[in-house]
Formats: C-alpha cells, sequence, structure tokens
DNA sequence: CCCGATATACACTTTAAATTGTACAAACTT
DNA sequence: AAGTTTGTACAATTTAAAGTGTATATCGGG
C-alpha cells in the first residue's frame, strides 16, 4: 500500500476496488463485467447518469456504454429516468443485490429452457418419424425408445428448472432462505432518495 | 431434412444434436461446451471411456480431453473408473440432470463467495486504516463509514449466497422444488448398470 | 535398465467475446 | 432548412478463452 496516497486518493481507490469485485461477480453471473462497473458508477454517484458520464466514469467508449445499457435495460436490472431539462437518458440501476441475483439468474436460466424446450420438441418429431418409418428395425425402433425416453427425461428436468425459477421470481426463496434481517428492514425506506 | 439419411444416420443426427444441446447449456451453466459433449459421449457410449476413445468420439485433441477431464472430476462431475486390464485412465460422469445442475451450481457460487469474503476483509481493513489515520476529517470519516457499511452489506448477501449453495447441496431444494416423481423413483435403480 | 504407452506441461494457434471508432439517422434548436 | 446533439449500426480491432501439437515426465512390463 503506497503511503504517499492521500485520503481522497486512498477512498477512490477502495471504491474502485468495489467496481472490480462487482465487474468480476457478473462474470460469475454470466454477464460482461462491464455492467459491474456500470452498476458501480451509478450507485457511488448516487444518482442517474446519461452515457457520457458512464463513459467517463468507467473509462469506456460511448458506444460500449449505448451496448451495455441495452442489455441491461432488456434484463431490467437498469431504467431510464427521466431528468429535467436534459435531452440525454439517463440511466439508474437495480441497487438490492438481492433482487439483482434473483434478476439475472431467472433471466440466464428462462432462456435455456426456452431454448431447450424448443430442441426437445424438434427432437421428438424427428424420432416419431424414425420410429414410423416403415424400413425402421426393430433394433431401431428399441433405440428410439430410450432416445425418446431420453427426451421426455430431459423435459421434466427443464419443468424442474422452470419451477426453481418460479420459486426465485416469485421471491418464494425468501420464506426458505431468509435474507438478513438487517437488509429486510431496508427495504422499507429503499426508494427514499 | 435430408430424405437420402439412412434410419441409423438419422439416430446419429439425434444424438448428434443432443450433444450440441448439452453443450450449450454448459456454456449457459458458465462452464466450457466440451464438458457437454463429453457427458454426451459417455453417456451414449454407455460405458466409461478413456481419453483417446473421448478425443475420438468428440473430434477433438487428447489434449484437450486431459483438460476439460481434470476440469469435470475437479467439479466431481467425471471420475476415473478402473478397468481391469487396461492402463489407461477411463471416466465415467454424472448421469442425473438435477445433480449435475446442483454440482455446477455450487461449485460456481462457492468460489465466488469464497473470493468475496476476501476482498471484503481487505476492504474492511483498509478503509480502518483510513478511519484511524489522524488526518482523516470529518467528511472523510463519514464516507468511509458509509463504505463500511456497504462492505457489510455485501458480506450479509454473500451469506445469504452461501445458504442458498447449501439449500442446493443438501437436497433440501427437492422439498420445496420436488423432482418430477419418475425421476424420483429411478434413483432407487440409478446404479445397476 | 530400457521400451513402449500414457497423461500432461507448455507454447502456440484459433475462435469467440468484448470493445472501439466512424458514420449516420432521428430528434431537437434556432 | 441548416446546424447541433444524441444514440446506435456496423465494421474493425483488441482481448480473452478454447483448443492444438510437440515435447517430456512418469509409470508398468519385459
Amino acid at each position: 500500500m503506497n503511503k504517499k496516497m492521500n485520503l481522497e486518493d486512498q477512498l477512490e481507490h477502495v471504491k474502485h476496488r468495489v467496481s472490480e469485485q462487482i465487474a468480476e461477480n457478473m462474470k460469475s453471473y454470466g454477464y460482461p463485467a462491464t455492467i459491474g462497473r456500470v452498476i458501480a458508477a451509478i450507485y457511488y454517484a448516487g444518482r442517474a447518469l446519461d452515457l457520457d458520464e458512464l463513459a467517463e466514469h468507467t473509462g469506456m467508449s460511448k458506444t460500449r456504454m449505448s451496448q451495455v445499457l441495452r442489455e441491461m435495460t432488456s434484463y431490467n436490472i437498469a431504467e431510464k429516468e427521466f431528468v429535467k431539462g436534459s435531452r440525454k437518458d439517463h440511466y439508474t440501476v437495480e441497487e438490492d443485490y438481492y433482487q439483482t441475483f434473483i434478476t439475472l439468474f431467472t433471466a440466464n436460466w428462462r432462456e435455456v429452457t426456452i431454448r431447450n424446450k424448443k430442441i426437445e420438441q424438434k427432437i421428438t418429431e424427428e424420432l416419431a418419424e424414425i420410429y414410423e418409418n416403415e424400413q425402421a428395425t426393430p433394433e431401431i425402433k428399441a433405440e428410439v425408445e430410450i432416445l425418446m425416453e431420453d427426451s421426455k427425461a430431459s423435459i421434466r428436468y427443464f419443468n424442474w428448472i422452470e419451477q426453481i425459477v418460479e420459486l426465485f421470481d416469485s421471491q418464494d426463496i425468501f420464506k426458505y432462505v431468509p435474507k438478513d434481517p438487517i437488509d429486510e428492514k431496508k427495504k422499507a425506506y429503499r426508494f427514499k432518495n
């Protein structure tokens, strides 16, 4: 630790570290790190920021900010906020950690289930076609039946995933794994600013 | 769909599609797609495979197989199985979808909590140091206090994540979101082969 | 103790994802 | 209507991740 740093710089250093930490966590969620930097920037600013300000704070191009904020709004972890007298789009972000987890987790897995159910649909059709082909030998038919079973098992699994998603999305998860009581309280005045 | 394909080829085509589907899903879990191809290869083979066989089935290099299987064993979704009369390492994989989800989910989030708790530790120390510096003005101290609160909130959140991990790892999740009854039954004779 | 077989270390190549810069369209100002 | 300001499309570049090939250490069998 550089002892010559003044206290303001040390504070900035801490904030930067937190920002990188959130960025890294976004990667673990399966999303671009830049999302984390944007969240940190807006959080520390304490107000909605526009694309130029975000580019400034993150040290990235405005183009990238545009891309990332679009992605974030699509997941509902950022939203535009009207600012009087300004033509620029200003963005706020979800600041509740629990909610961000839930939102990103569910967005990811919803996508997965939709994709997989579509594929299973196609596979089922393809298998039925093979099965009904008059050239199908008993051996072939037996193998088709196994693959059909696999497909059904896969669908059952994705139904379970859907229910998991629903468990989080509905907030019911907190019934089984409660938030820390302190955070429970905070919710009450979260929108005071 | 190419009508000239014979039925065996059509079956292979379905299997290949499933393999790619699992591969794609691994990416959504945040792991390399190749893991999915390895799982599919071993599943369809119906027995433990060695690195050369896996390279053959996946069309990839043996080196890559070595890397991926090491990664998989580290997550406990693959394990070596002794095969009499062979010097090669043979691998089996976890075939239960639910369990694979749980294993990969918990591996990922455990890593995240460990990493973040370490960082919060450092940040707390750094903030304490700033706070106790005799040059710290009241404004600085006030800001440190806010950052300290943030840090504590972060730790509370990661404690919650740890509990979520435990919920899955302990299989308690199935109490709240049960498996499909059919899969529940299957468990009983899963190890018959 | 040497030989062939195996897995992997390591440096390199390829592929995919993140990021940028330029150009332009839409909306606003005068 | 000409001139700004803003956001973003699109192609190009950079960076990071996945994958390969050669070289080598390790092990078991003769």
